[in-house]
RNA sequence: GCCGGAGUGGCGAAAUUGGCAGACGCACAGGACUUAAAAUCCUGCGGUUCGUGAGAAUCAUACCGGUUCGAACCCGGUCUCCGGCACCA
């Protein structure tokens, strides 16, 4: 390295000691101070931090040293999503342990983040799998089995044959394993549920409380949670008692039902059949169904395929009989897993009454006075419009008819008014090793017994082997499995799957307020002290998954008065990906640019800066090696500017009193900066434009320094300015230019420089003269003119009487401080 | 298919409330310094036309139209890209 640059290595290394040293990163509870919690979504501890985590850290780090400047007690605390697959699989591959795995990568990881100064009181750090930390996880699972939202319930489950575990509904994309991309299969096990859906209305209706967190997100949860508004209606089967309720949006349109339609899987289908002559080609449909995995069975473009089980059913309202199909369109799992079919108001219905010459009756014309002609219908007709063949609702708009019949079906008690969420109760059971044990146990006399609250935490058993095949590996530990009732004491056996890591990670940020804490999950003093949260940061990929989970953890823990909020994020902030040409940083693509790479040759500010400074936080980041060259050219230049005024600076006054035209200049320009700086990491983190403003300010300085005459007094100022608010995002040099000029030992936590309202004020004010809204020409004027007076001034300027000359002008729009629009005939 | 979001120089971007389009940076070009290079410093840098020149005119924020004194920004339509959901009755 040419000994012109900054020696940062030395420099970040003796600072980063420093500040571990003397404990600032620390943070307590201070009654009565302002406190403000910041946190960044923790990281799963594969090993190496990659440059998405650089982003996300960086980011947070800059608003976490800048509110501390601002005099707030900020808690910026950092840990470990510590339990999930790699470990194991590195288990399975290399015979290492997973607990060993993970702690290696920890370690490795804790030292990558501290040589990025970030500004965690590591005093905080917590790790899932930590027997300390997984005890009170499980502890929060008996509260929820106590409250009746955890049940076991055996069902056809997603299903990923690579990872040999299931998956919950928010791991599934598009029919594949988020994880590994195997395509899911269905299994029919018993397993662990939370009831999610109790919440979900609660889950819906609170978004609109979220006022800082961003659209997009919330719109994605309010359409995972996906409310429908409809009715529930009874239907008769001819020569049955049975009696079939389906769900449906429209009750409008129940006189156009042709046909029904149950899921192959619900139960009535095989009572139905049963002994007749449709019991074996309604076995053969579900067999050939059983073979669909879950990504053709739920696809759009699959054919719609259906089987006619021999039976009626009888319309409720008119008395009408429809035959009744299974087909595969019709979910198992949503509504009463059967539907009314109405052909001419429903496209999917439609589809399947064309392929099989089902009728198709009309019940709605569109509005005004076109008709519906059944004979060339193309499509389902799903427009408002006035009903007919609907006996005494003819007439009536079908948006009347929806209430009328609902209040009709309820009257006659043959149905009942009914909202349905897409949204699914949650399953939560891994038959994986490296998670949080299910303390759960089984006793054939007392069923399903919770382990005591004082024998948790369940531990994890060393005594098992790492097949990587079929069930828990906990299944082969004998120790493990073989206990007795909590109960009766009696024989029983313990639950050997282990918990989705989602759970861990739903309420690591309430114990991160009271991360020792030995005889609770956290205490109600510090969680009411820190939460909510007042800006989580991550990335938008946790918009359902992670971000749904905790709103839903952290309100059951309010229910049982536990936690003293029931939101847990007040501000959320979504970070983009960092791509390279074009595309997301992957090892597939060999597109990877290493955070150590990057540090090693440039210094943790260089990269810090550069990813600050190349798109603002929200947007996707394109990764630019020059870019980065650029940013550590920057602060050389910074570094070089600093050194070369120091000695200066040590004999300059504290006081000024701006002389020149220049100086004026030189103020104006590092007032604008720490105001822009202030504004944009304050508001709306547009830390982009701060460090351009702190550029321009530079240059600025540099253009002032060359100067025959300079204030020195004026410089001591700017300078101590400038390495104030540059400090957020390059903290190491700043802290060592802080000590170059003559300041105290650390700049961490130095008051935030406010700026000069004096100093922003001019006295005369630019103002563009448009005409018919094109910019013509520019013209002083004293600042603070009102619109006559600023017409007036530019009557009297020469230039603009040359603009109208000979024109006739319409119309005069002045607006002060700014513009003045001349409308001149054409 | 449905629901969102975005489209601005060679590139990353800025324009915060409808008011100077392109701040800041990258790349590039020219100059200074140097035996030379690197580094550094200075200058230029959307297109077209005109002008020897300072400069002037004109077009330009995906495309077409509208509202407005004035539109990158608001409204309607089209195209493209990205994201979410994907037979949820």
């Amino acid at each position: 390295m040419a000994e012109d640059r900054y020696d940062f290595e030395e420099i970040e290394k003796r600072w980063q000691k420093y500040w571990s040293d003397a404990g600032l990163f620390k943070t307590h509870e201070i009654p009565g101070a302002e406190k403000y919690y910041l946190l960044e979504m923790f990281p799963y501890p594969s090993g190496k931090l990659h440059m998405g985590h650089v982003r996300n850290y960086s980011i947070g780090d800059v608003a976490a040293r800048y509110l501390k400047m601002k005099g707030l007690n900020v808690l910026h605390p950092m840990g470990w999503d510590s339990f999930g697959l790699p470990a194991e699989n590195a288990a399975i591959a290399k015979g290492v342990h997973p607990n060993l795995w993970t702690h290696n990568n920890m370690a490795e990881m804790r030292e990558q983040f501290k040589r990025l100064g970030i500004s965690y009181d590591w005093d905080r750090e917590v790790a899932t799998c930590d027997p300390a930390y997984y005890k009170w996880m499980q502890w929060i699972f008996i509260q929820f089995f106590k409250n009746g939202l955890a049940y076991k319930k055996k069902n056809p489950v997603n299903w990923c044959p690579s990872c040999e575990t299931v998956l919950a509904n928010e791991q599934v994309e598009s029919g594949v394993c988020d994880r590994c991309g195997s395509v899911v299969g269905k299994k029919e096990l018993s397993q662990w549920y939370l009831k999610i859906t109790d919440y979900a209305e609660r889950l819906l209706s609170d978004l609109d409380r979220l006022e800082g967190w961003p659209a997009k997100v919330k719109l994605m949860q309010k359409n995972w949670i996906g409310k429908s508004t409809g009715a529930e209606v009874d239907f008769g089967i001819e020569g049955s008692d049975k009696t079939l309720r389906v769900f449906t949006t429209r009750p409008d349109t129940l006189f156009g039902v042709t046909y029904m339609v149950l899921a192959p899987e619900h139960p009535f289908v095989k009572e139905l059949t049963a002994g007749g002559a449709y019991e074996e080609p309604v076995r053969q449909f579900l067999e050939k169904l059983q073979y669909l995995s879950d990504i053709d069975r739920t696809a759009v473009t699959l054919e719609k395929e259906g089987l006619f089980i021999g039976r009626s059913a009888i319309n409720p309202l008119n008395g009408a009989k429809v035959p009744v199909y299974i087909a595969n369109y019709v979910l198992p799992d949503y509504g009463t897993g059967a539907i009314m079919a109405v052909p001419a108001h429903d496209q999917r219905d439609f589809d399947f009454a064309v392929k099989y010459g089902l009728d198709i009756i009309p019940v709605i014309d569109p509005p005004a006075d076109a008709r519906i002609d059944v004979n060339n219908l193309k499509e389902a007709f799903i427009a408002e419009g006035r009903m007919i063949n609907s006996g005494g609702f003819n007439g009536l708009s079908n948006r009347e008819a929806i209430e009328q019949i609902t209040a009709y079906i309820e009257e006659k008690g043959i149905g009942a008014a009914s909202v349905n969420y897409r949204l699914r109760d949650w399953l939560i059971s891994r038959q994986r090793y490296w998670g949080t044990p299910i303390p759960m146990i089984r006793c054939d006399a007392c069923g399903w017994v919770p382990e005591k609250e004082e024998n948790l935490p369940v531990l994890l058993p060393t005594d098992v082997a790492f097949t990587g095949k079929g069930e828990s590996p906990l299944t082969t530990s004998k120790t493990f499995r073989e206990t007795t009732c909590p109960l009766c004491g009696g024989k029983a056996e313990r639950e050997t799957d282990t918990m989705d890591t989602f759970l861990d990670s739903s309420w690591y940020f309430l114990r991160l307020c009271d991360a020792h804490n030995e005889k609770e999950a956290f205490s109600k003093e510090k969680t009411a002290y820190w939460m909510a949260v007042d800006r989580y940061i991550g990335g938008v990929e946790h918009a359902i998954l992670h971000l749904l989970y905790a709103r839903f953890f952290t309100k059951f823990l309010c229910d049982i008065g536990s936690c003293p909020v029931d939101e847990p994020f007040t501000n959320l902030l979504t970070q983009g990906m960092v791509l390279k040409d074009g595309k997301k940083m992957s090892k597939s693509v060999g597109n990877v640019v290493s955070p150590e790479e990057i540090v090693n040759k440039y210094g943790a500010d260089t990269a810090r800066l550069f990813i600050l400074f190349a798109s603002p936080p929200e947007k996707e980041l394109e990764w630019s090696d020059a870019g980065v060259e650029g940013s550590y050219r920057f602060l050389n230049r910074v570094f070089r500017l600093v050194s070369e005024l120091a000695e200066t600076l040590k004999s300059a006054p504290d006081d000024y009193t701006s002389v020149t035209e220049a100086d004026r200049a030189l103020d104006f320009a590092m007032n604008r900066a720490i105001k822009k700086v202030s504004d944009d990491i304050g508001g709306r983190f547009g830390f982009n434009t701060a460090i351009s403003s702190i550029m321009e300010a530079v240059n600025a300085l540099y253009k002032y320094k060359e100067l025959p005459q300079t204030n020195a007094g004026l410089l001591k100022a700017a300078l101590t300015d400038l390495i104030l608010i540059l400090s957020p995002f390059t903290p190491h040099i700043c802290e060592e230019m802080w000590r170059l000029t003559g300041h105290g030992a650390s700049l961490y936590g130095e008051k935030w420089p406010d700026y000069s309202e004096a100093a922003l004020a001019r006295d005369r004010t630019e103002i563009v003269v448009q005409v018919n809204g094109k910019v013509k020409e520019k013209f002083e004027v004293e600042s603070g003119l009102g619109k006559e007076e600023l017409i007036a001034a530019a009557r009297a300027d020469a230039r603009v009487q040359r603009l109208i000359a000979g024109r006739e002008v319409l119309k005069l729009v002045a607006v002060p401080g700014k513009l003045l629009n001349i409308v001149v005939k054409q």
